[in-house]
DNA sequence: GCGCATTCTGAAAGCGCTTTCTGCTACCGT
DNA sequence: ACGGTAGCAGAAAGCGCTTTCAGAATGCGC
């Protein structure tokens, strides 16, 4: 009885099937049991047919407590004849508890969620949690929906991983949801900044890094800017928005409304408001498109329009999703560790609720890349 | 009684929130009832509160029958100031279903999974169930562990979107999971072929795919071929790059063993065998990466050791996932309509089970770009 | 060999919800 | 005004599991 099933947590029987071999018997499998359309195999089976107490099997099967080692080779015979699953949410309902985290976040193809995923999906692995995840799509209302949702499943945890909306009515709504979520015990964590929202926060220090950014950018020799951005509502979009044009009016340069283009958050919404841009004739020698995605979109955009980058226009973006090495040029931008975004903000999340909500600052590195040169002569309005 | 509250099936009750408003009474929110580790709110306290029986305040919350209008307002009323959460859990075993399904790919942050985890996602919301998302991380026990997992979860559905591993003891344990699932009603659809699974699928033509653009490269001029490739396990590999070789072999034209490069089915994959095709000095003048993702990772790699595309060589890749537009140059694929494949394995797991398994062909079109031209002249060994 | 401490097993009470099944009230026709 | 029939509310029996509690079996010391 060494260190077999050692079983931790999970109480999932997997490994258990290929050790039907190692019982005698015949060729029975489990069609001998179970008919077409047949019911669930239930503990009450397996202990029945293991002629055990429905306690004992439980205990077996969760390692709760020491029980004979004969009994314990029947109920583990019977449960890997008769195929058991455990019923997760006669457990849930049992303890009280879920293994099940839930993620919710704008798009999830979107490379910059994908990463951020990846990173929670390992980390949540790591603990034999299973997530539940959800895409807003970014439409508000949906997210709250979602937050419903995730509560009635008892969630462990729900991860914020889109960025706030500065919306009083949404907000409202949201802690609605979240107050009492919390209240009997949720766990909440957050990815970015959310205003009203007092809970755990992972914080890409968005400000900062468009601050650094539009310095490093003032440093190649670069006076005139546009920036493409993302709703206006987004706390992301006014931080490095705020951040970038603080820098440049610390150098004594003005960042014309004109030359604030809004679109989609999105690799389109980049290619249209790059193209906005060409239309309108711009002076600028450098754009700064808030994310990544929307710089992918605009650098096409510039391609597509014979404006060579960084020839003509020097390029930058944010966040250094994966791609960005690949692109040509490759992209100036300011580097988020994203995967590990995702693994802090689970790990806050499963880590003891302190007395008042814990902020972990992440700070962006500015990577300059080809994208971005010295301006070489004035690009023609 | 009008359309308010149509509260079709999911049994949310977040709407209700704001409607505190309207109850007279003083300033008393949710919190002169719960302190702070609160216990959940359950049907029973909201039925206390409205001074009705559970049954009818489970028929209010659910809309099962009519219930007088008085009781039925003052249900809500009670739900709502209580931020009642039905627990998702109870509600499954009582109702013996469930409203999530499980979505099992080898990684999220794989743009092409991602793209097909979108249509997933999109179309279960238009359903109003839950995904919970797997990462294998291209484990195949992992695989099986999170089938279990599903299964323990009463998943009303569960998704295999990563291409089926040719392996005796993986489809066996495979199946020992699977069958039993499917035998108490449990859906399953996956996503490519899987050679033993009896199960629904949506099978894009990936050796039809691999064929036809096979034909497009040879009547481009092309008589010398290199293959980049996956884990030779993997069906998908198989078929693509048997659908290839022999378009090739029709074609008279020999694929020598030595011009298949093996690595893993990521972007790094992509460029280890890039540059190991170009350390082996090929003579091949078209390049054929057995995925889009691989294929970017061997845009790189030739360009990082200088090697033109498609001056020196052509290079084409499999699936068409979005970014590969932006590239430069975009790539030569065959083209899977990503998104409504996901859509498609979707519907299949949520229409009445048939008597067999049904399989849904996607024929992959070929879509020329700039990253293939005719060979200029042989790439010097 | 007896009493007591020590495991281990089994019976049973929930966990929070749905859903019969039963019984009531109120309304209809005549 | 009366029987009949909807229509609707409430009691209670589960759904499948965990876990206390009490009881049975085992081992020990003396």
């Amino acid at each position: 009885m060494g260190d077999d099933s050692g079983d931790s947590g999970g109480g999932v029987t997997g490994d258990g099937v290929s050790a039907t071999g190692t019982v005698g018997g015949g060729a029975s499998g489990a069609d001998s049991t179970a008919g077409a359309g047949g019911a669930h195999v239930t503990l009450q089976d397996v202990a029945r047919r293991a002629e055990v107490s429905l306690a004992t099997a439980s205990r077996v099967l969760n390692g709760t407590t020491q029980v004979r080692a004969d009994l314990r080779e029947r109920v583990l015979a019977a449960a890997s004849e008769l195929a058991y699953a455990p019923n997760a949410h006669a457990q849930a309902l049992a303890r009280a508890s879920s293994h099940s985290i839930g993620l919710i976040c704008h798009d999830v193809s979107d490379p910059y969620f994908a990463a951020i995923a990846r990173g929670v999906t390992r980390t949540a692995a790591d603990h034999g949690l299973l997530v539940m995840l959800a895409s807003t799509f970014r439409d508000p209302a949906r997210e709250v929906d979602y937050v419903a949702m995730l509560r009635a499943q008892r969630a462990r945890a729900i991860l914020l991983i889109g960025s706030g909306f500065e919306d009083r009515e949404w907000e409202h709504a949201m802690s609605a949801e979240l107050d009492p979520y919390i209240r009997t015990g949720g766990r909440v964590a957050v990815l970015s900044r959310h205003r009203s929202l007092r809970v755990d926060t992972v914080q890409p220090e968005n400000r900062e890094g468009a601050t650094a950014l539009a310095r490093a950018l003032l440093d190649l020799g670069h006076r005139d800017f546009a920036v493409l951005t993302g709703p206006r509502a987004l706390t992301t979009v006014s931080d490095r928005l705020g951040g970038f044009r603080d820098a440049l009016t610390d150098a004594g340069i003005d960042l014309p409304d004109d030359q604030i283009i809004e679109e989609s958050f999105t690799r389109d919404g980049g290619y249209a408001a790059a193209t906005e841009l060409i239309r309108r004739g711009s002076r600028a020698t450098c754009v700064f498109a808030l994310t990544d995605v929307m710089a992918i979109g605009a650098l096409s955009a510039f391609r597509d329009h014979g404006v060579d980058v960084p020839g003509q226009v020097s390029l930058a973006g944010f966040d250094d999703i994966p791609i960005v090495r690949d692109l040509v040029p490759p992209l100036t931008t300011v580097a988020l560790p994203l995967e590990e975004l995702g693994e802090r903000v689970m790990n806050l999340a499963l880590r003891e609720p302190a007395r008042r909500s814990r902020v972990e600052r992440i700070t962006g590195k500015v990577v300059l890349r080809a994208s971005t040169t010295a301006p070489r002569r004035r690009h023609a309005g």
